[in-house]
DNA sequence: TAGATTGTTAATCGATTAACAATC
DNA sequence: TAGATTGTTAATCGATTAACAATC
């Protein structure tokens, strides 16, 4: 189903479902048009139209799209019902600070425990999920049914991370080490270089 | 000067200079070939041959890229030797975690301080760095000579933040709050929202 | 009806890839 | 020289924008 959408439409739908999910509830709101959502996002206007069309909600003329039924063909489009787990390697600051973070239920995802090398660490909860030895990795994604994961681990341990993580039935990964992430096409990756994109920011200066 | 190289080969410097930096320095990788990163990056190698141009480091046919001086001339591509300075803006569990990081300096970036409203974390010391309160934002911005902020405040809060940090001189802004913020367009921003990035792959899976 | 907005088709733009000449 | 690799020019591909017909 997403299998046709393009890819840069596809990175818009959750800046999509964001901002209509910010808009009040109060009936100012029920129809919104194509126009005021390229204003308040910075988008051409035609390329909403483009996008929204690929949810299948359709938008009625002169008045705009339905707020509540656009939420819900996204949500749908994007599979937000279908509750994935996702799993975190590397309980260090940022893999902390995310388990901490509660913006993934409101993608339908949830991030049930963390693996970490450090024995000290194994056994702890953080944002009141476990944290679990490595060695149990295989296991506790069966376990929870993982179908996605994030790499919160140093560098060089990443790729090896990744191919654990494979082996272990994990389809998709995010991965904040600051390498490059190297799997075979049935397994979907993103990699996040924090630093990177700073630097990328202090280039254009 | 990297005003007329393509936004794609940009976002690409930092994953070259990433790689070519974790070689190792044993005379096994004076030169490298395009294919051979292209190889390891999963890129094509004309892409990687186009994009180096930009860089004004040339090649030598049958014998490939000097390592050292690719190296050179990709960090004076990225002014990595400018020293700019960043403040962070948020320091809450993802925000310490950054504050933490050590990966700025790689591009010769010094994330100098954090600000929170939080009165109780203000005096405090995160990673060695202080944290100001926020009325103290526009002052210390300026002492520190800080051209770049990383926003990681709560998403209703974003907005606001950012018009304060340009307000203060702030001419590029890493966003990691779920909204999408806008600004003039002498002031770069990125943002960077990672549960949806967790919901996009969900929706590839 | 007139006007505003959607949805679609064609044109443009930018990025990637292919072909190939240049070079060591 | 022959072969491998770079660098460039042309072709392709995909995404965005422009133009405009359809519709409420």
């Amino acid at each position: 189903m997403s299998k046709d959408i393009p890819e840069f439409s596809l990175q818009r739908m959750p800046v999509y479902l964001n901002y209509l999910r910010t808009l009040p509830d109060d009936g100012t709101y029920n129809y919104i048009s194509s126009g005021a959502i390229a204003q308040a996002l910075g988008l051409g206007e035609v390329l909403v139209r483009k996008d929204l069309a690929y949810t299948g909600c359709a938008g009625r003329p002169k008045v705009g799209y339905p707020r509540v039924e656009l939420i819900a063909a996204i949500e749908k489009f994007l599979r937000i019902n279908d509750n994935k787990c996702a799993v975190l390697v590397g309980a260090g600051g940022l893999g902390s600070a995310l388990m901490c973070y509660g913006g993934f239920k409101n993608y339908g995802i949830e991030l049930a425990c963390a693996f970490d090398n450090d024995p000290k660490k194994a056994g702890t909860q953080i944002g009141g999920k476990p944290v679990l030895p490595m060695d149990e990795l295989r296991e506790g994604c069966k376990e929870y049914g993982a179908v996605m994961a994030i790499i919160a681990v140093p560098a060089p341990a990443a790729q090896q991370t990744a191919e654990l993580l494979i082996g272990a039935g994990i389809k998709a990964i995010l991965n904040f080490a600051p390498v490059q992430i190297t799997a075979s096409d049935d397994v979907k990756v993103i990699n996040i270089d924090v630093a990177a994109n700073l630097a990328i920011l202090a280039s254009m200066l």
